[in-house]
DNA sequence: ACCTTAATTGAACGAATGTTCCAAAATAAC
DNA sequence: GTTATTTTGGAACATTCGTTCAATTAAGGT
């Protein structure tokens, strides 16, 4: 051994992912991210390589802590659907203030990734959302065990339903953040549209 | 007068509005422009002025082309109701294939911008999307004068519902773009979700 | 205490960024 | 055909970009 690091590395993917995420890939500027994480481009590119696998470390960071949440939510919950449903109200409302953005990290990648240029990048980001999207398919299957879901219905469209409405919420909510009307829509998701 | 310009300033927007709309705002370059629009410097800012002021010009090119369309669909629709469904299915599965982005741009644009850095911008989208849920709220009311709509219910939150919908089914095209289960959520927006 | 090894620093790199500028070209008016 | 006026083309600007690199610092192993 010689010399050791000094910094912690997870506190530093942190902070990087607070930056991308308030700021986007693009928005960012190794400058940005070198005075977010105080350390020197040697250090980082030592440690990370470059831009793009900083970023790429920081939406599986970002994938990660939420998939956290939803265990830490599954488990505090009696049955898989209600576990599911204060998942989405904590992503929804937990994420209206002091964070970096109401919106989804991983949509906001998707976003503004192109197939052209970020090739690379954006196809990781959707296989982090198809994983959320899995992860769904098994809670709802698991939720049809117990008899929570009809069993006729197909898992994995009600998990793709789950996507558009929590994708839905979370962006429109950087427009329009009144509490109340969110948390009427999240209510509403398991019950049925407004129009019904 | 004296030599007037020779390109269209429509299709100069046009083409703009479709390189912006696909790279976003940060990820399209003057360079980028130039190339796309067939035009040197002297020329895009002599005309625009800046990249700032070219891209705000393309959102509202954007946000017109996009009211239009919703005219159109109301026009040829016997009812508002069914006006809008046309519109809210034109605009999820016509824009799956062969444009810039089956995002909305104003969506993506919302999403990309920042308070801190891009302010200006982000107004001016959030404004536009809000022009487009007060439309929706227009058009609703009418539905609730004709009896299509129960009146009891709260026209401006039932646009807000619109709103979310859209943006959540546009932005998870991009990961799933399956017409079937988009063309069924779009069906079932004023049905009842999935669920119920 | 010395040596080895690795981390840190900050200047520096070439390329790309948004933008400016001006000579050259082009057109309408006379 | 000349003049007046404006657009056009493209080189060039200062700045910022992502990244590299060499000198310096720090710490464990012996």
């Amino acid at each position: 051994m010689s010399k050791v690091a000094k910094f912690n590395r997870e506190e530093v993917i942190d902070k990087a992912t607070n930056l991308y995420w308030n700021k986007g890939y693009h928005g960012t500027s190794m400058r940005n991210l070198q005075t977010a994480i105080d350390l020197r481009p040697g250090s980082i590119y030592a440690t990370f390589g470059s831009k793009d696998n900083l970023f790429k470390e920081s939406i599986n960071y970002y994938a990660d802590q939420t998939g956290e949440l939803l265990q830490t939510c599954l488990a505090q919950s009696e049955s898989p659907l209600t576990g599911l449903k204060l998942f989405i109200r904590k992503l929804v409302i937990d994420n209206l203030d002091g964070k970096p953005s109401c919106m989804c990290m991983i949509v906001k990648s998707i976003s503004e990734l192109t197939e052209t240029d970020n090739k690379e990048l954006l196809d990781e980001a959707k296989r982090l959302l198809a994983n959320v999207e899995n992860k769904f398919s098994e809670i709802i299957t698991e939720a049809m065990g117990q008899g929570e879901i009809d069993s006729d219905k197909d898992a994995s469209e009600l998990a793709s339903y789950i996507q558009v409405q929590i994708i839905g919420l979370r962006t429109y909510a950087r427009v329009n953040s009144n509490k109340e009307t969110i948390n009427k829509f999240v209510d509403e998701i398991f019950i049925g549209s407004p129009f019904h």
